[in-house]
DNA sequence: TCAATCCGTATC
DNA sequence: ATACGGATTGAC
């Protein structure tokens, strides 16, 4: 695999001459020094170690976080790890006088490298754990985030678990049960199933089937077959002798896709059948699973995230579910979200890609207007035809001004629509946005906000308070302490109001007005899978609705999820507004309980996810952000900050530095700690490879000079306002 | 004159 | 990050 990269970190490396190490035999009576040990090593291993006949250099990708150091090293291959040393293997080497771990990236017959060679220490397996595919994404999504190779693979290889390798430990000796033949003739027509809905269905699933690279950006019909959609299209990849990557958000989501491959046919664990994989899962299990689909047992993988980076052999397919999910995000440097690893996996493999949900992201309906994928959606009348109406809750008491008058009392509306949907026999699902009992509480009188008296090395904690229960004492959402006998600071009153209401107090309100009726509630700690269609209000939180077939929903409070001071609140509102109300029944009702003047809204009561993203991407244009330019936000002390500015083009447009996040009225002090700052760089969309290159370069000359403090890198992040 | 310490540089 | 080499100090 040629491993290349774009040298910008390496221009800042002076170019020095190799040390000869010959030197070094002379030195070898001094103290047993560290340097001692291994000057006299290497030249013990040079008299008694002979080169491999065959390529006898290797080129390893040493375990090391230094942004200079983010680059190949060469390595000789001793004669008797000649054969062991294969491309993908994990290896031992000595780097700097230490021992640390690495992958085979190649194996060649000689090196560029100036200086002599350290010998390969030892072959820690010879499982081929790092495929070319692999290597080449990792790297390119490295360079992608301005990040090093080291960390991409540290996501993207599971820890080794060596019992599990030799099947010992597993009793489950792979590939014990024969093989049934996928090849042989021309690929059968795929059966559309729930794909003959969408005009584009059936011609994606032929590409599949044929091998063509078709990328679409799905929305997908509101009901409960999303799961069979893409285990369909999955399926007929594995038919057509393709592997399938499959990522979803979360271990529910992926259960139903698990179910929805075995109802196909393709049982877990069987040969050419899938695997599923979650964080969750022990070391052992997930090595297991993880080498099933390495070794080319499994061709359908299914997970949450980090699956992104699942080795299936001869990929044909990758599917990601619901891309608004800010799950897809990873938190560990450098940062990656699985719609671009995906999308810049099927891209370079040559794959088709499946990428969409109920919504649609900006980034997607970016992808669709440069080219990228095509639109995969239902028409107006199939729409029609499986959607749920869905009404605005037009609020007579000033929405968003008075948050209090609003939160207090539901609509009367809502109240009528779920008793009729109630008397058709069916569940009624209730969206609350905000957990607990009341999430936020104000002064009865003056309606300031409640907060927290106790002191923290001699100030006030000035934290949120707020209920858990009816009858229960205030407590500090910061630091925990209990607000027995409560006082207004600023007029002395001692009655408290709501602010916020929390799914508890909801399904509280809604067991008086529904007397008779089961209440049951889903969110936090307590997720229910599914409840039954029988009459009963289900009080659920965003994402963690049981599923069911609804009569009704009622998104409540959606001036909570609009109001957030986040650039993709509209998108983000919605997105759980259509998760919800695609569990209605298509002659069922959802009542939104949001200003229907805005967007978000008027998207919802159309269905029209594909428009919204339009306009959404169209504003960000006009705002100068995200997915319609590049942006990196870079993030540490001030003077760590400064240095990495300085080190990049000052021709991009750098925004700030400005303090992170003085601790606020939303955010406990401890979440940001003192002189720390962010800078925003901004670039177009085509010099944004060049602005990953130039940050990665700053890096590498900081990590060089050992300039301290820690300056976090991050492209595209999630949330920058 | 020798060793202890600091700096700069390289890590195959 | 270590781990070196070479320069620089400081005490005899």
């Amino acid at each position: 695999m040629a491993e290349t990269r774009n040298d910008g970190a390496l221009e800042l490396l002076p170019d020095m001459p190799s040390l000869e190490p010959a030197k070094a035999a002379e030195n070898t009576k001094g103290p047993e020094s560290a340097a001692g040990a291994k000057r006299a090593k290497r030249s013990k291993d040079a008299r008694t170690l002979r080169p491999a006949a065959e390529r006898p250099v290797a080129r390893i990708a040493v375990d090391m976080p230094l942004a200079h150091l983010d680059r190949p090293f060469d390595y000789l291959v001793p004669e008797r790890l000649g054969a062991q040393a294969r491309p993908g293997v994990r290896v031992r080497v000595r780097f700097a006088g230490q021992l640390t771990d690495g992958f085979v990236l190649d194996r060649v017959d000689s090196s560029e490298h100036q200086g002599r060679l350290s010998y390969l220490e030892r072959v820690v397996s010879a499982e081929q754990v790092l495929t070319p595919e692999i290597a080449g994404l990792a790297r390119a999504v490295a360079d992608r985030y301005a990040g090093t190779l080291a960390d991409v693979l540290r996501l993207a290889i599971p820890q080794r678990h060596a019992a599990t390798e030799t099947g010992k430990a597993t009793g489950d000796p792979p590939g014990a049960s024969p093989a049934q033949d996928p090849g042989g003739g021309p690929p059968p027509r795929p059966e559309a199933g729930p794909w003959a809905r969408y005009p584009a269905g059936p011609a994606f699933l032929d590409a599949v089937a044929a091998g063509r690279p078709a990328r679409a950006a799905w929305t997908a019909l509101p009901g409960p077959t999303w799961p069979e959609e893409i285990a369909r299209a999955a399926v007929t990849a594995a038919s057509a002798g393709r592997g399938a990557v499959i990522v979803v958000p979360d271990a529910r989501d992926l259960a139903r896709v698990d179910e929805a491959l075995v109802m196909l046919g393709d049982g877990p664990d069987g040969p050419d059948g899938h695997v599923t994989l979650t964080a969750d899962l022990g070391p052992a299990e997930r090595y297991r699973r993880w080498l099933r689909a390495r070794r080319g047992q499994a061709r359908i993988v299914a997970g949450t995230r980090a699956a992104m980076f699942a080795p299936v052999e001869n990929l044909g397919l990758v599917v990601l579910w619901d891309d608004g999910d800010d799950l897809h995000a990873e938190p560990r440097a450098p940062y990656p979200n699985a719609r671009e690893v995906l999308a810049l996996r099927a891209h370079r493999a040559g794959a088709a890609a499946l990428i969409g949900g109920f919504a649609r992201t900006a980034e997607l309906a970016q992808l669709v207007q440069a080219g990228w994928a095509r639109d995969l959606t239902p028409d107006r009348a199939m729409l029609r035809a499986t959607a749920a109406r869905v009404r605005p809750a037009a609020d007579e008491r000033e929405l968003g001004r008075d948050e209090a008058a609003t939160a207090a009392r539901l609509p009367g509306l809502a109240l009528r629509t779920a008793r009729a949907a109630l008397e058709t026999g069916g569940p009624v699902l209730v969206q609350v946005p905000r957990r607990g009992y009341l999430a936020a509480i104000a002064c009865g009188r003056c309606r300031a906000q409640a907060r927290c008296v106790a002191l923290i090395g001699g100030a006030p904690c000035n934290g949120p308070l707020r209920l858990a229960g009816q009858h229960a004492t205030p407590d500090c959402r910061w630091c925990g302490a209990l607000a027995t006998s409560w006082r207004c600071a600023g007029c002395g009153h001692d009655r408290l109001r709501a602010i916020v209401t929390g799914a508890t107090r909801t399904a509280e309100e809604l067991g008086r007005a529904f007397p008779g009726v089961k209440v049951r509630t889903s969110g936090g700690d307590l997720v229910l899978p599914r409840v039954p269609d029988q009459p009963a209000l289900i009080i659920a939180t965003p994402g963690a609705e049981p599923l069911a077939g609804y009569a009704a929903a009622l998104l409540l409070d959606g001036w909570a999820l609009l109001g957030r001071p986040s650039l993709r609140a509209g998108e983000e509102a919605l997105r759980r507004w259509l998760a919800a109300a695609a569990l209605v029944r298509p002659d069922g009702t959802v009542l939104v309980h949001a200003d229907q003047s805005l967007a978000a809204t008027q998207a919802l009561i159309r269905w029209d996810p594909v428009t919204f993203a339009e306009r959404e991407l169209a504003e960000r244009a006009e705002l100068g952000f995200p997915p319609a330019v590049r942006m990196a936000a870079v993030t540490g002390e001030a003077a760590a900050v400064a240095s990495l500015l300085a080190g990049t083009d000052p021709a991009f447009e750098v925004l700030g530095p400005v303090p992170v996040e003085p601790a606020g009225p939303e955010h406990p002090p401890e979440a940001a700690p003192d002189d720390q700052v962010r800078a925003l760089i901004r670039a177009s969309r085509a010099r944004g490879a060049e602005l990953a290159r130039a940050l990665a370069a700053a890096q590498a000359g900081r990590s060089a000079r050992k300039e301290g403090g820690g300056v976090r890198v991050q492209l595209d992040p999630a949330e920058l306002i």
